[in-house]
RNA sequence: GCGGAUGUGGUGAAAUUGGUAGACACGCUAGACUUAGGAUCUAGUGCCGAGAGGUGUGCGGGUUCGAGUCCCUCCAUCCGCACCA
């Protein structure tokens, strides 16, 4: 009987629907285990077969969790808000949750297809108000809210206002809190305090709240109209549509998610998550470990304050450079000075970020006519304004030594400033190339420091600068807050409105605030967002809600925990689900995600644990990436000036133009030629030159995937073809799932025909047929053997070996003709979770109830049955092996010796002379020295 | 520049702790069955060599009885960050 894949899919596809036999509940007394798939944002392109990679081995691995006796929570939803479909509803007029809900039922159609043991019950939508409801008063909780640096926790705002009334806000207090550096906020008394007008007071603690709105530097987007955080902007252009971003001073709302720079910081080292990403998030957050020293002004009030890490360098300053932006900047440029440095404040102003990137190594400044004095020397040291220095990282000040930091000594070489050495380097290094700014050498010209290490000097000077007050210890991180705000109308709205200036919060009781209709998806004539557009948007028709809206990333930053409790309507989730479930024990997703998603749902994790809602600090506790799916397009060959294609084994005779051509059109790289020719009209008459074969081949290159090269591959298309059970093992077959592949259908004839060999150990004569008898040591070998491997290859995330032990395992009892119900009703359930489709069917054949076997428990390896009593001895001779010798595994090292040395191949390889040494390794090698 | 990862046949890859390099699959070659199929089966297939044999995991070196695996130098590719003081 022919291996029906088509019927038998479907069959148990809608199976599993009727019967809901992926529901999952807390009335398990099994173990809990939460497997997740980072939720896709519903696109109108739809599913390529690179997006199931991740969910396909996520489903594989829920599946064997749950046969082996997790209950296990495998939930899938959407990321349902975004740019695309606004920017389509720019163009089109259509309501964007019109294409969103069109674009889910396709995703949703897709996935399906697939076999996955989704709990569909539990969808989400980060864009429905039952959902987004919780996102904002998440958003709310985080207004209320300020990081306490003495516990290093968020607490409530009303805590911070309960401490001020008590204590007023000290200089101190205020240096040790994170994140809000670049706010400005002056120290006062208590009495100051409770002179403030409820303005006032307000105004202070917006500096504290973790979710604000503050006055920043942002990424400013025309073309979205939008502003961008950090991570949305790659080089200067906007991540999604690859727009130009400009710096703009804007009022915002943000995330405070500096404050827990730290903690984000400390709470990498126990995940288990890629290396990677672990780097490149400690690399975001960009912690340096420094102090802060106050250089006294020479003719004016105060002082500049630098950041450095290379305190010992400090005799070698020779000027101080500050960021154009810098607060003193107009105040300390002199009459003589002033014309040019407002030229120079002018230029760097109309600088975009995308210009001041591509153009690092030019070197521009200009003096400002002022000096500080050196806190130690006391000599008069020039201030200059160079855009080199960033006004947001540090204190927007540098101390520059111009011989030990490659920059400053750009600066300096460039405007002729003097180059003081203070460490003495490496004999071969040439002062007049570069600075010498590593961290080894004896300290010179630096008075008290000199002939200390760099090490030693650096603790020194430390302390002496702490102790004579000119300045403290400092640490910086490079991570900055998160605007949270955007320009856009397909968005959570924030749940704020305002009287006159002032922002308040809107009852949680009267959440959600549901996303008004607008006539149209633009901005307003008044520059407002979209929402601006919408008929009384006001609180109580009388205070103006926020026009903005959040990002895409708010719904994503907690989601994983809606799926607990997808339908509650009191609370984000209740307490004892939260409780049961936990964080989530395996999270699959694409690497992408590195800084933006990733980041931002460990910062609302720690912030939602800090409020006691949840008992975690961590959101994902493993994280595997999957690696991208390359398109491999294919080309025909089309002579120059005609309609004749030759094929690729022959183009190098002719001229040719290479043509992508729909690789739906082409298998193995062979041209279906009658389809090439109706596919486009100009091919319709198209001559060809053949292989001596009479086939055409097709050439290839390997791109990303996309529409205008013709080769996205849809995972419908291949499901048609050969399979749903075909294509999942397919994916895996392809090599390790971190791994980046190009895309080839090539090999899927030969899963395709593993999964029929299986089929036909079942059937004889075209019949279900099976030796009932008992098998044989030899079969319960095979069986155990695969049981082994691939409990091992699952428990490794090794699913590509896990497939192979499967075709060896199928060739070998096909080979011994082992088609025992004893062996083939294990090696099904062992199948399962690769190939729930046709488990199933034969699952239901050998008579079992219908779809129980997802509930079947897999099958345990019994080492019994891999007893060996002899073993096929390499011997290998100065470590290469020559022959193999099988002898009984109950010999000992001498006996092993004496009977190798007695082997006639022995005799030959020594070639009469005598082993210098003999290895025997019992059970592995043997190995003579000769 | 800094950080991370990866380099193995014609191709995708395997080798979990140092112990038979190339499992499994594609492709290719030859053959069988065949009124032909994108079907199935058999044999072969790293490279050089007629063979014996030699040689082989990016290059060069080291440790070891033994290295794809450990150590050092270099090269290439990919990814992330990048004027971060």
């Amino acid at each position: 009987m022919e291996y029906r894949f088509q019927e038998i899919e479907k069959k148990w596809q809608h199976f599993w629907q009727s019967n809901q036999t992926y529901r999952v509940d807390e009335n398990s007394t099994n173990p809990p285990y939460y497997v997740l798939d980072m939720f896709p944002y519903p696109s109108g392109a739809g599913l390529h077969v690179g997006h199931p990679l991740g969910y396909i081995a996520s489903d594989i691995y829920a599946r064997y969790k749950k046969h082996t006796g997790f209950n296990v929570l495998h939930p899938m939803g959407f990321d349902s808000f975004g740019l695309p479909a606004e920017q389509y509803a720019i163009l089109t007029g259509q309501h964007p949750a019109k294409t969103t809900k069109e674009n889910i039922a396709r995703y949703r159609e897709q996935l399906d297809k697939l076999g996955f043991s989704y709990d569909w019950s539990r969808e989400i939508q980060t864009s429905s108000p039952s959902y987004y409801k919780w996102t904002q008063w998440i958003f709310i909780q985080l207004y209320n809210s300020w990081f306490n640096p003495t516990t290093s926790k968020a607490e409530p705002i009303s805590q911070l206002i309960q401490f001020l009334n008590e204590n007023g806000l000290s200089s101190a207090f205020l240096n040790e809190i994170p994140g809000i550096m670049d706010a400005d906020i002056k120290p006062f008394t208590v009495a100051e305090w409770k002179g403030f007008t409820i303005e006032q007071q307000q105004n202070v603690l917006m500096n504290f709240r973790l979710a604000y709105l503050g006055e920043s530097f942002v990424n400013w987007c025309p073309e979205l109209g939008t502003v961008l955080a950090n991570d949305e902007v790659v080089n200067g252009f906007s991540e999604r549509g690859g727009y130009p971003v400009e710096r703009k001073l804007l009022k915002q709302w943000s995330m405070r998610i500096t404050s827990y720079a730290q903690r984000l910081l400390e709470g990498l080292d126990a995940l288990d998550w890629p290396e990677s990403i672990k780097e490149t998030q400690r690399n975001w957050i960009g912690r340096s470990e420094g102090i802060s020293v106050r250089f006294p002004l020479i003719k004016h009030e105060g002082w500049i304050e630098v950041f450095t890490t290379r305190p010992d360098t400090l005799y070698g300053v020779s000027f101080l450079t500050i960021a154009p932006e810098h607060e003193r900047v107009s105040a300390l440029c002199t009459s003589e000075q002033l014309e040019e440095v407002e030229a120079y404040i002018a230029l760097s102003k109309q600088r975009s970020e995308r210009e001041r990137i591509a153009d690092v190594n030019t070197i521009s400044g200009v003096f400002t006519g002022s000096y500080v004095a050196h806190p130690f020397t006391k000599e008069p040291i020039p201030i200059w304004i160079g855009d080199y220095v960033l006004a947001g990282y540090g204190t927007g000040a540098v101390m520059a030594v111009p011989a030990h930091d490659e920059r400053d000594f750009k600066f300096a070489s460039h405007f002729s400033l003097p180059i003081k050495q203070v460490i003495q380097p490496q004999e071969s290094h040439d002062f007049n190339l570069g600075a010498w700014t590593e961290k080894s050498g004896v300290l010179i010209n630096s008075q008290l420091l000199n002939g200390l290490s760099v090490y030693e000097a650096i603790q020194i000077i430390t302390e002496n600068i702490v102790n004579e007050g000119h300045g403290s210890k400092r640490i910086n991180y490079k991570l900055r807050n998160a605007v949270f705000g955007r320009q856009r109308y397909w968005g959570e709205p924030i749940p704020a409105y305002f009287k006159g200036d002032q922002p308040y919060m809107i009852p949680v009781e009267m959440l959600p605030l549901n996303l008004p209709e607008v006539d149209k998806y633009l901005p307003t004539e008044d520059g407002d967002p979209p929402l601006g557009r919408a008929a009384n948007w006001k609180f109580q028709d009388l205070f103006e809600y926020e026009k903005s809206t959040m990002p895409g990333w708010a719904g994503s930053s907690w989601y994983y925990l809606r799926y607990l409790d997808p339908s509650n309507e009191n609370m984000l989730a209740a307490p004892d689900k939260i409780a049961y479930w936990g964080s989530v024990d395996l999270y699959m997703g694409g690497a992408e995600h590195a800084t933006g998603h990733l980041l931002y749902a460990r910062f609302w994790c720690k912030f939602l644990s800090d409020l006691g809602i949840i008992p975690f600090e961590e959101p994902f506790k493993k994280l595997i990436n999957q690696g991208m799916i390359l398109g491999r397009s294919s080309f025909v060959y089309r002579v120059e000036g005609e309609q004749t294609f030759v094929s690729a084994g022959l183009k190098d005779a002719y001229r040719t133009t290479p043509i992508h051509v729909d690789i739906s059109l082409v298998t193995n790289d062979r041209l279906n030629i009658d389809g090439f020719k109706s596919w486009r009209s100009e091919f319709k008459n198209a001559k060809f030159i053949l292989e001596p074969s009479g086939e055409y081949l097709c050439g290839y290159e390997v791109e990303k995937m996309s529409k205008s090269k013709y080769n996205v591959q849809t995972p419908d298309e291949l499901v048609e073809r050969f399979g749903a059970d075909t294509l999942r093992m397919y994916e895996m077959f392809l090599g390790p799932v971190e791994q980046s592949k190009p895309w080839d259908t090539k090999g899927i004839t030969g899963v395709q025909g593993f999964l029929k060999k299986y089929w036909r150990l079942f059937h004889l004569n075209g019949k279900f047929e099976l030796n009932e008898a008992k098998p044989s040591k030899e079969h319960y070998k095979i069986l155990h053997k695969t049981i082994r491997k691939i409990r091992e290859d699952l428990d490794r995330f090794s699913f590509n070996t896990g497939v192979s032990n499967f075709m060896i395992c199928v060739n070998e009892l096909t080979e011994s003709k082992g088609n025992y119900r004893e062996i083939l009703e294990p090696l099904t359930v062992l199948l399962a979770p690769f190939a729930p489709h046709i488990t199933e069917e034969l699952w239901e054949k050998l008579g079992n109830k219908p779809g129980s076997l997802f509930n079947a428990s897999y099958p345990t390896f019994n080492p019994d049955y891999l007893v060996e009593s002899d073993y096929e001895y390499p011997v290998s001779f100065n470590g290469r092996m020559r022959f193999k010798i099988s002898l009984p595994l109950s010999l000992n090292t001498e006996e092993i010796q004496a009977n190798v040395l007695s082997q006639a191949e022995t005799i030959k390889w020594l070639e009469g002379k005598s082993p210098k040494k003999i290895i025997i390794v019992p059970g592995k090698i043997v190995n003579l020295v000769i």
